[in-house]
DNA sequence: GTATAACGAAACGATACAGTAGCGTTTCGT
DNA sequence: ACGAAACGCTACTGTATCGTTTCGTTATAC
């Protein structure tokens, strides 16, 4: 009968206080650097406190990885098409090649790609990466902006697969002027 | 005074069976499963008979990391510049597509970040991987098919970018019509 | 044929880690 | 104020791995 949620207090802070150090271990050293004992020295928090709130250090991971989900931006909506794209990729390049997420990035790729559990965690990233995109892209062709014959999925791999590069593979760096220039190559075999 | 090489052929046939059973296993299995005790169970090579050879498990992971590298194969020299770009395209995405090196680019990328050991032989890899397109492209500069001021590394960027997204982020699949499309987009937006 | 070097099997100590249990203390809701 | 719950602390078990050594066997070179 009587409210289920909003228990003691201290449950709330133990928890965020033990996922805020997971992030961060996860962050500095990979996934094999999220240890309990790392969290517990990092954290402050008890190693039996931290098994009464999860079942293993396995349920633990996959809630530091849910925790990890960043805060979606949105992207502007006016102005020409160009200017938009060139925002959102901007946007992107800076947090992806941001210090914590671009030493993240490999990790979670590697993890992800050997675990069933948290592929799901790297679909939801990706999903809500791409869809971001997505949006831009459709609005671009209801206004006429991009032929209705684009293939979203294509256009999005040719955008956002050059920055990708940059940060995974030839370890460039990611600049605004870089992005604007995938954009309008994008856009000069497109548009009229 | 006599011949320091070609000791007892023993030794070559317990180093290439390890190297090849460290390989199979950083394929398989990432970084965390090139452990000693499987490369002993796999080669069937002893413990001792590793440690003879290799100062450390870190020196065999370095060895097993230079075994890795893949022979370059030739891309065709003849033929319009759509024709060998896709070609060299299409043979490199059918090569990290492969079941082996789809699985293992995660764990590669993830170990090298965080090793700067590693990293050289990232760095090796990334070089052999862009050497293939520089030279297509430089060629392409010197016939007039591309203009004297393309940025190598960011067209580059952009042809095998795409590639790498779909391989890495979104898990599509890597066809040949994928990487067909990727040059023209390329092309349509440089050539006359 | 024999000496020698490489070999395989097995054991060892050290270290790091996950997970469990007990106990006294602190904080919360009522 | 008081009971319940959450807490921190510590010690413990069990497992996995590494690095190293010993020892008896086997293949190789001469």
């Amino acid at each position: 009968m009587a409210t289920e949620t909003s228990q003691d207090p201290r449950v709330e802070r133990s928890k965020s206080a033990v996922l805020e150090a997971a992030v961060d271990l996860l962050l500095e050293g990979g996934v094999g650097a999220v240890t309990v004992e790392a969290i517990v020295e990092r954290s402050g928090v008890a190693r039996s406190t931290i098994y009464r709130h999860w079942e293993s250090r396995r349920e633990l991971l996959l809630a530091t990885f849910d925790a990890l989900t960043p805060p979606p931006d949105d992207p502007r909506v006016d102005g020409p098409l160009r200017d938009r794209l060139a925002d959102l990729l901007q946007s992107r390049a800076r947090r992806i090649g941001s210090v914590p997420w671009a030493a993240a990035i490999p990790t979670l790729l590697d993890a992800t790609s050997r675990d069933p559990e948290l592929a799901g965690v790297r679909e939801r990233l990706v999903e809500q990466h791409r869809g971001a995109f997505r949006r831009t892209l459709e609005r671009a062709v209801e206004e006429g902006e991009l032929p209705a014959t684009t293939d979203m999925s294509e256009a999005i791999s040719q955008i956002a697969g050059p920055m990708f590069y940059r940060l995974l593979i030839s370890r460039e760096p990611l600049d605004d002027a870089f992005a604007r220039r995938v954009v309008d190559l994008f856009l000069a075999s497109r548009q009229r």
